[in-house]
DNA sequence: CAGAGCCATCCAGACATGCT
DNA sequence: AGCATGTCTGGATGGCTCTG
């Protein structure tokens, strides 16, 4: 991330936005004039544009001004938020302590966030490109002055405290609304956008592909960036700011309050076995039939080893002979060749990853083995004007797909 | 409102050393 | 191995007054 401006200028210049006067906002903020006008300065050359018109009655937003003002705002709120959770923890009322912006700085708050993430001041540091020494002094000032403990040395490692948690979930949003300041203003001028896709397992291979060769035809300076890890992790980098959105199944109804789900489509999850399988050459197969062959299933834990458990297992009405548990299409793929183990797949996984010569779907009737599939975001998640149009070409790309 | 000049403060790196 | 702390240093930053 860029360099963090300094969070008393973007307060400062969030009292200029609202009162459109340097000298108005520098009585709020009881400062000369002079250090308004400064902080401004410093700001834009930070971003790289020009935020106010300076007239004769006052100093008002341009566009890009108005769009940076957006998300500070957010940013602020946020900090206010992280104010008042301090401010329980000591048992004070917000109201009470001072804006947590005006005690602390963004890089203490960029050093809490890098160590609660890496979970270790030295990964921390590396993630920064600081020394260790100075992100630990980061950190631990920043506990000063707060006024209470937010990580706790644990063996080889820091964790962090319920309330260093907490500070660093709400700082790391307020830091992403300000990097996307960053990016807004540059996108404005460059018509560049990044947008941050986390993908789960069947999006990977037979969803996100084809929706990001459209996203990228039609977005030709935008940055394209995917994670792929399992629903928790990417829930969690959801929820941190780490990624924008999530491709691939939904939980329904959604695992936080912070978090929506959209519905694009269902996804059918089939019975399948290896070409030339002995149930291949029967005419009519009732469920009872799969009951004596061994099953390749998802890990347990997993929703759609719930969604296995609920519709194949209670279907046949006992516990499959013999059950070998992976995520990983390509050990499936394997053991399928080498034995008369069943799976269930979906068909789309299936034809992304050529596989249809080799597997046969068996024609069983099993009811509810569909899957939601769709995008999940942030409920607070403000997509920049281009952001907002890729999510939608990614929305359609992927239902073309249906 | 903007800019120059000044000064105090802050920040981060480097290094050393001790602790768990 | 990784965290904690202290000290020193140079450079960057922030806020002030004064002036236009």
């Amino acid at each position: 991330m860029a360099r963090v401006p300094n969070l008393r200028h973007l307060r400062l210049f969030s009292l200029t936005a609202r009162h459109r006067s340097g000298r108005r906002a520098a009585e709020e903020a009881h400062l000369s004039q002079p250090a308004v006008a400064q902080a401004i300065a410093s700001l834009e050359r930070q971003f790289g544009c020009q935020l106010f018109e300076r007239r004769t009655t006052g100093m008002f937003l341009t566009p890009q001004g108005r769009a940076l003002c957006a998300r500070i705002d957010r940013a602020l709120d946020l900090l206010a938020l992280a104010s008042e959770r301090v401010a329980a923890e000591s048992g004070r009322t917000a109201a009470k302590s001072p804006p947590i912006e005006r005690l602390v700085s963004a890089g203490q708050l960029s050093a809490l966030v890098a160590v609660v993430r890496s979970g270790g001041f030295s990964s921390a540091a590396a993630e920064l490109g600081q020394a260790q020494s100075s992100v630990h002094r980061a950190a631990r000032s920043l506990e000063q002055l707060v006024g209470a403990p937010l990580l706790r040395h644990m063996g080889s490692g820091v964790e962090p405290t319920p309330l260093g948690a907490d500070l660093a979930n709400i700082a790391g949003r307020a830091l992403r609304e300000i990097e996307a300041g960053f990016g807004e203003t540059k996108a404005d001028r460059a018509q560049e956008a990044q947008l941050r896709i986390g993908a789960l397992p069947l999006a990977q291979a037979a969803i996100l592909p084809e929706a990001l060769v459209t996203v990228g035809e039609r977005f030709p300076g935008a940055v394209l960036s995917v994670m792929d890890a399992p629903y928790p992790t990417l829930l969690n980098a959801l929820r941190l700011g780490d990624i924008d959105v999530i491709v691939g199944a939904l939980r329904n109804p959604a695992p936080a309050s912070d978090v929506v789900e959209e519905l694009l489509f269902f996804d059918r999850r089939l019975v399948v076995c290896r070409a030339g399988h002995p149930l291949t050459k029967r005419g009519h197969l009732d469920v009872s039939d799969l009951a004596p062959y061994d099953w390749i299933v998802p890990r347990k834990g997993t929703a759609l080893r719930l969604l296995f458990d609920s519709v194949v297992a209670s279907a046949i009405g006992e516990r499959p002979r013999r059950m070998i548990e992976t995520d990983s299409f390509v050990v499936l793929r394997g053991l399928l060749r080498l034995s008369d183990a069943l799976a269930f797949v979906s068909r789309r996984r299936i034809k992304a990853e050529r596989a249809e010569g080799e597997m046969a779907v068996l024609p069983v009737e099993l009811r509810g083995c569909q899957r939601a599939i769709g995008l999940t975001t942030r409920r607070d998640w403000h997509p920049s004007g281009l952001q907002a149009s890729m999510v939608e070409t990614l929305r359609s790309a992927v239902l073309q797909q249906a």
